[in-house]
DNA sequence: GGTGAAATCCTCGAGTG
DNA sequence: CACTCGAGGATTTCACC
């Protein structure tokens, strides 16, 4: 097991919240020197603790204003690497969760306006050996700070 | 609708990839001064396209090794608020989806072990007026660049 | 959108317990 | 081994063109 101390998890806790925040801003808040930090943080990355920065981005601002999971089921005797490759080669396709029972796949797309939505699914049920699907559109959404963007519970 | 033109949407393709990239870094790469980058990720951050910058986890290597999303089924007349406070009120909550038609939430949750997740989803049960739930085991994902932290396929 | 200069920050080697 | 210090170089930031 990798050691994260409770110094490492202050840091990913300021990076969670401000993911440009500056080694100085962290070592002032967490009490130790620049120059520490750095050295905690680099090492967070090194042993893949930390993954990455990004950007949080509204995607309604973008025109990208409706989300939606699709559930899909599929034959058999369907590997999942063919279950991603289908899926992820769409481009609204935001994410693909592979699930253990009833659906076998659970896929977050994110698209302009029904019409694209309904094109979506149609691709996703084109694709691979898909017997059936369910999609759930969503209305709103909360997420934990720092997880994914801060999206409203309204539309914009 | 908020002008985002062709130089934006590169900018936010390299945060993507890297929320802490520097600003001469993405001047190099668009062919623009380091100050106008800076003008343009500030003004992105104005108008509310960028909503902030964080820092991508892996959960599993922290521990947290287990996700799931949890179907929820509500009493008819619960309002759209109480079903958000009382499930963001559990720190396993990763998010929340309110979902139009059947089910009426999709929760995702993030937990320890299987003992964990049966814990959460008992809470979640016992929170506001549930009148059902069904969960998914999360067995692998994938997820588009810079979107959330790059899970693998498989357990680590 | 570009330029330039001051303030800040990053980076890394050297030293300390 | 993890931390601090300090100096040189890079980056950010802002007023002005």
């Amino acid at each position: 097991m990798i050691d994260v101390d409770d110094l490492d998890h202050q840091l990913l806790r300021l990076l969670r919240e401000d993911g440009r925040r500056t080694f100085s801003d962290m070592a002032a808040q967490v009490g130790l020197s620049v120059a520490a930090v750095k050295r905690r943080v680099d090492r967070l990355q090194e042993v893949g603790v930390i993954t990455g920065f990004t950007v949080q981005i509204d995607h309604a601002k973008l025109g990208w204003g409706i989300e939606a999971f699709t559930e899909v089921r599929y034959a058999g005797a369907t590997p999942v690497s063919e279950i991603v490759r289908t899926a992820t080669g769409l481009p609204e396709v935001q994410a693909v969760f592979t699930i253990a029972g009833d659906p076998d796949a659970l896929i977050h797309v994110r698209v302009r306006d029904i019409d694209h939505l309904q094109q979506v699914i149609d691709s996703l049920r084109r694709t691979g050996s898909v017997t059936g699907t369910k999609t759930l559109m969503v209305l709103g959404s909360w997420t934990r700070d720092g997880w994914d963007a801060p999206r409203t519970l309204r539309r914009p």
